[in-house]
DNA sequence: AGCACGCCGACT
DNA sequence: GTCGGCGTGCTC
């Protein structure tokens, strides 16, 4: 019997993040088993905390180890090849061992910790000492059948004279229960009892109505039918049933019941593959059996039909009795294969993504883990989905940087699904039409199979791109952001009933700007970003911490007249309608698809109501496949490519590259429309010619060059705090400490963050390039946890490979 | 985070 | 003397 636990406990800060002892009492030790969440005495203040068991053993080393106070669950729900992920996860992305654990269960399982309020015996002495009004309290207190909150039981008597005397007393305590935030779903079912008989029993029919409508529904609706159907369609009463059941005419039992989301499915299913399809998916099935393998990329273009292939993998994976797991970037852009993937495989797929409720999150995930939903479609967090039996993940557009967990623990996707294939003997798929440059190069080198899908669907030519030069039009004084050329295209367009999207890639309307004498633009009074007009509210807003302010009537640096500059959505959609002032148009961004299902529904307004222009930023460039779209205009792509990141190029290009094949997908041609401030651009030339090997060549040299991934690793530091100088200090030193890594690691900075001031907080960033080991790792880790001991007022987090440098 | 310990200055 | 502010260290 094991006497000690080794414990991941949920402790605030990440120095303090070691694997700690606790003994397990006798009247545990059935139920406290590896995997089982517990509840410890922690600190000085034995405050009570949550913890993970990751294994139990005989002995300690430990001084004054405490007891458990708890278990928590009945049933594990980690097995030993999740406590391993969650170690790897945590050596890898620099977080605690137990956030990592802590991102691969639905959140419906966190504990919530609420006090109550509860009435203690007293005695006379007591009772002397106390008010009238004290009295009633407590009579009160011990009257009421649930639970009271202490929020309810301080709202019960505001003045808290007699609530005071009571609690001084210690007549009236406080008590800690932990509790899930979401519960299971029981559902009734109710069965007509064998060899029930329907007989014609009028005295019955004329006294219990219900119970004969009851018993009616259940003979023509199959003998089993759920209690809350039965209510819905016969009016069925509590009272009703119960005569039923002690009549022995119906049967009650409880079963599991699961709040699922619900999906359309596609009317169409995939039967066949066209013979590309075929030779890809031959491939690799193949490595499926392979049992060395370290995965396959999936190139092929857009529209080339990557769904297809991975329908039939998955079939394959489900005949042999396995598992699937699918990652996209965003479910709501991906509409259509979610809906091929319901129409193909049903009730089996599980979905799971941040737009469902944490019930039904809750459920998909045991759905998924009891085996019942064994294809699963998810974001980035689905990667630590508990399939059964994994086989096969897919990692879909797998260059998508929503992959990436911008807040702890900062795991990348891609990463964990490399991980856990391997640990399962699975095999990764990584599907896009514009490949990450890492995931290319390791297919390049071998590492990994590269299967091409070549050819559009109908071999439809690639739309002509015309790179609009804006120098030229701001040269011939035209200032707008519809340039003289996209205007014709539009005119064109307009003329032949054909529809074209505008792709923005700034929501909001316009920025503002000191006019003559100062150039001041708003600023966050929070952070070091420049506000955002939205019309909407009629005021200025910060895009990074979500304050507003009123638009200032003018300059408050000196008076001057505000006017605005630059451009969003909101903007070009009014220049628009200014330029063509009856023709219809819709606007797409988060502003205009806040809602549930806005996204969709906008979509399909496009398509079926044929409105001629859509303006969107990003999201227009995923997902849409319309006949009738024949034009898009990019109105600025500059942007994307000067962003101050190695990534930057990759980004741009995929971008580029996705919005342009959004024109001319069917059989009428297609034109699309680039203006830029840097014709000549290499990034802009290949993604218009749609040359991915061009575009590849030109970014791995550069790479290889400036040794940036995959010829090394880079890990971002951030140190934040809200006095300037004390931040700076703490990077300085932190810096001439950093030398320990050694020779092999590059240290950049530190410099002031791309976002310099964040929610009054100053940031500071510290860039390391190299290759990092175990050792490298665990001394950087010591680094920051020795910063944290000696600077509170700092603190400091590692990102691996981030998203923005 | 949240608590204890210890050092120092101010005040009874 | 003694009370309490705050810097520092520790949490199985």
């Amino acid at each position: 019997m094991a006497r000690f636990a080794k414990l991941a406990v949920d402790i605030p800060r990440q120095h303090l993040d070691v694997v700690y002892d606790y003994a397990v009492p006798e009247a545990l030790e059935a139920t406290c088993k590896p995997g089982c969440r517990v509840l410890v005495p922690y600190g000085k203040g034995n405050r009570r905390v949550e913890g993970f068991v990751l294994s139990l053993c005989e002995q300690s080393t430990v001084e004054g180890v405490k007891p458990i106070e708890s278990v928590v669950d009945a049933e594990p729900l980690l097995t030993k090849a999740d406590v391993q992920l969650a170690l790897w996860v945590r050596e890898r992305f620099f977080c605690t061992c137990y956030a990592a654990l802590k991102a691969m269960l639905p959140s419906g399982l966190w504990l919530k910790g609420q006090e109550y309020a509860v009435a203690q015996p007293f005695d006379e002495q007591h009772a002397a000492l106390l008010s009238d009004e004290a009295v009633a309290l407590w009579q009160w207190l011990c009257k009421q059948k649930t639970a009271v909150l202490r929020a309810k039981w301080n709202k019960k008597e505001p003045a808290g004279t007699a609530r005071q005397a009571l609690e001084q007393a210690g007549i009236v305590a406080f008590e800690a229960r932990h509790a899930p935030r979401i519960g299971d779903k029981q559902e009734l079912l109710v069965s007509l009892a064998e060899g029930y008989e329907p007989d014609g029993d009028v005295r019955k029919q004329k006294t219990a109505p219900l119970q004969t409508a009851l018993l009616q529904f259940l003979v023509d609706n199959g003998p089993t039918v759920t209690w809350s159907e039965l209510r819905y369609y016969t009016g069925a009463t509590p009272p009703a049933l119960r005569a039923l059941e002690k009549s022995g005419a119906v049967t009650l039992v409880t079963r599991q019941a699961y709040r699922r989301p619900d999906v359309t499915a596609a009317d169409r299913r995939i039967e066949t593959l066209t013979p590309a399809q075929q030779v890809a998916f031959d491939a690799l099935a193949e490595a499926l059996h392979r049992p060395d393998t370290a995965g396959a990329l999936l190139h092929g273009v857009t529209g080339s039909g990557k769904t297809a292939v991975y329908i039939k993998l998955i079939e394959r994976v489900l005949a042999e009795g396995g598992g699937a797991l699918v990652l996209v970037p965003e479910i709501a852009l991906t509409p259509q294969l979610m809906a091929q993937f319901m129409a193909q495989f049903g009730k089996r797929v599980a979905v799971l993504h941040s737009a469902l409720s944490l019930a039904q999150r809750y459920d998909e995930w045991k759905l998924i883990r009891s085996g019942q939903a064994d294809v699963v479609v998810g974001t980035r967090s689905a990667v630590f989905a508990p399939v059964r039996n994994l086989s096969l993940v897919i990692v879909d557009e797998e260059h998508e940087n929503s992959f990436k967990s911008e807040n702890a623990p900062r795991y990348h996707a891609r990463d964990v699904a490399k991980y856990r294939c391997r640990q399962h003997n699975a095999l990764l798929v990584l599907g896009s039409a514009t490949p990450s440059v890492e995931t290319m190069y390791a297919a390049r080198q071998g590492d990994i199979a590269l299967v091409t899908l070549p050819g559009r669907f109908n071999e439809s030519a690639l739309p002509p791109v015309v790179i609009a030069d804006v120098r030229e039009d701001l040269e011939q004084g035209h200032s707008g952001a519809i340039g003289l050329l996209l205007r014709q295209e539009l005119e064109q367009n307009l003329e032949r009933g054909e529809q074209a999207i505008l792709f923005v890639n700034r929501r909001g309307r316009d920025r503002m700007q000191c006019c003559v004498s100062c150039g001041y633009i708003p600023e966050c009074q929070a952070c070091s970003s420049q506000l955002v007009y939205h019309a909407a509210n009629r005021r200025l807003m910060c895009h990074y911490c979500q304050r507003s302010l009123p638009v200032p009537p003018v300059c408050p640096h000196c008076g001057g007249v505000l006017k605005p500059y630059g451009f969003g959505t909101q903007k070009v959609a009014e220049e628009l309608q200014a330029l063509f002032p009856d023709v219809p148009l819709l606007r797409m961004d988060s502003d205009t698809t806040a809602g549930k299902g806005a996204h969709e529904a906008l979509l399909n307004r496009f398509r079926d109501e044929k409105v001629p222009f859509l303006v969107g930023t990003q999201m227009v460039a995923k997902g849409l496949d319309f006949e009738n779209v024949t034009l898009v205009g990019v109105l600025a792509a500059d942007s994307a490519l000067n962003a101050n990141d190695y990534r930057a190029h990759e980004r741009a290009f995929a971008l580029m590259t996705q919005v342009i094949g959004r024109a001319g997908r069917a059989a009428k041609p297609g034109r699309a429309v680039i203006q830029t401030f840097q014709p000549h651009n290499a990034v802009l030339a290949a993604s218009a010619a749609q040359d991915y090997d061009a575009f590849y060549a030109a970014e791995i040299a550069l790479r290889r060059a400036r040794r940036l991934p995959p010829f090394s690793q880079l890990l971002a530091l951030t140190l934040s705090g809200l006095l300037q100088d004390e931040v700076a200090a703490a990077a300085d030193e932190l810096k001439v400490q950093l030398a320990a890594l050694g020779d092999g690691v590059q240290v950049l900075g530190p410099t002031p963050a791309a976002l310099f001031r964040l929610n009054y907080r100053y940031r500071y960033q510290i860039l390391l390039c190299g290759q990092f080991d175990r050792a490298q790792r665990s001394c950087l880790t010591a680094l920051l946890a020795d910063l944290a001991r000696k600077r509170r007022t700092v603190s400091a987090y590692a990102d691996f490979e981030p998203n923005q440098t």
